[in-house]
DNA sequence: CAGGTTCTGTATCAGTTGCTACGAAATGGG
DNA sequence: CCCATTTCGTAGCAACTGATACAGAACCTG
């Protein structure tokens, strides 16, 4: 399942004159900030800076493009978090950790504000079900990794027996999901980081013992 | 403020031949259903059953219908919560029941899920961007109610001193907005119980002496 | 009844939607 | 060079968007 441009082979003809991954890069920009129905062909050739023509030839369609750039967007999101989670020492500093960079990430000044795996097709017309069903499935296949990570902690004794696992791991994504309306309504950083240590007085076991330390500055 | 027909009094010349009250709860639906941007005109006369005229004649234009609809929307939603409010004995039980009530509305099976303030307007383009902060408003009108009700509970003695207020409000409006995208993705009545459970695990001062009562089922 | 008023359906308006036909331009292979 | 191949910009497609002009119909007042 490669892009057709993916190669390195020479290929014939006359060569793209733009830069295909800077263009899926404003693509994305403007799905995450209008969503899919809300961003026309226009605003996206306009933002990519080529005619519809080139917009077709290298990304298919409307919703190929939109979902060329939901991976893009994704990938680096996703990829972040797992590396949050793989250096974290146990599940409770895991969550806290992938809360304050969902924080950091959901208010970057110069990015679209609240998550685009939430927002961009938060509501389309029935004729587009299947891309909401589509971020429905990702948004779940993240939940399925929060699951998976809160399993181990209670195989490991972090948790306590019998702590409802899949209760636990979508009370931390609602928080998450939550947050993105908050930023959207202009939140600051400092506000989601506040949110997520009320959250976090909900891990299992109580806080007593607990002194989360500071979040760093986020530094890109 | 009053629309069009408010008035008792006898109207000069043929009577409309719709119910305007049932062709906005139409309206309404829709709108929940499919936000502002995701509804065409043709969708609203098709499900209010009237032509293009008499909506336009009715309602003024698509944005001022979208406005009713969202206030018949909100009327119900915020007196509820008013009065569960009021009923409340304590601001912890007050928040507890909004938060059970809210589980319970985004989830009626006859009825869209999530809230619509929440979803309606969340990607529309740029140039209905008056419309996306008119609900981010009205969000933000209810997290002051809550920060009333919870500087209440500070000011008698119920929360500690030193609590945060406002973080703590925020906190809760943002599990509440979490569970919107929750609804939408499937979420049962009952997982969402769960979600507000482990959300009431973060009210301060621990919660070694309560003991929820379970929900009462939902009667409508 | 006549006159004024308001609503109704048909039939559209100009503008935008996603998308593409077409021919010119730019490359590599022979 | 000539040709096949690929991309380019222009220009435009049918369908849909929000919103209306128009004429006829239905009501009240007189």
């Amino acid at each position: 399942m490669t892009h057709p441009d993916d190669s390195c082979l020479k290929r014939r003809g006359r060569p793209r004159s733009f830069d295909r991954a800077a263009a899926l890069e404003q693509a994305m920009l403007l799905f995450w900030r209008q969503g899919y129905a809300g961003t026309s062909i226009a605003d996206l050739t306009l933002a990519m800076g080529i005619s519809p023509p080139s917009l077709y030839a290298a990304f298919g369609d409307k919703e190929r493009l939109f979902l060329e750039a939901l991976d893009r967007y994704q990938g680096d999101v996703l990829s972040s978090a797992a590396q949050i989670m793989a250096q974290a020492p146990s599940a409770r500093a895991a969550v806290l950790a992938v809360l304050r960079a969902t924080a950091d990430r959901l208010t970057r000044p110069d990015l679209p504000r609240g998550c685009m795996a939430v927002t961009s097709a938060m509501n389309c017309g029935e004729e587009f079900s299947h891309l909401a069903e589509e971020l429905t499935r990702r948004r779940k296949a993240s939940l399925q990794r929060l699951c998976d990570r809160l399993n181990q902690a209670l195989a490991e004794g972090e948790l306590p027996d019998g702590t409802d696992i899949s209760a636990l791991a979508t009370f931390y994504q609602t928080v998450a999901q939550g947050m993105t309306i908050q930023a959207r309504d202009g939140a600051s950083r400092d506000e989601l980081l506040a949110t997520v240590d009320a959250a976090m007085r909900a891990w299992p076991g109580g806080n007593e013992a607990q002194h989360d330390p500071q979040p760093a500055d986020a530094i890109g």
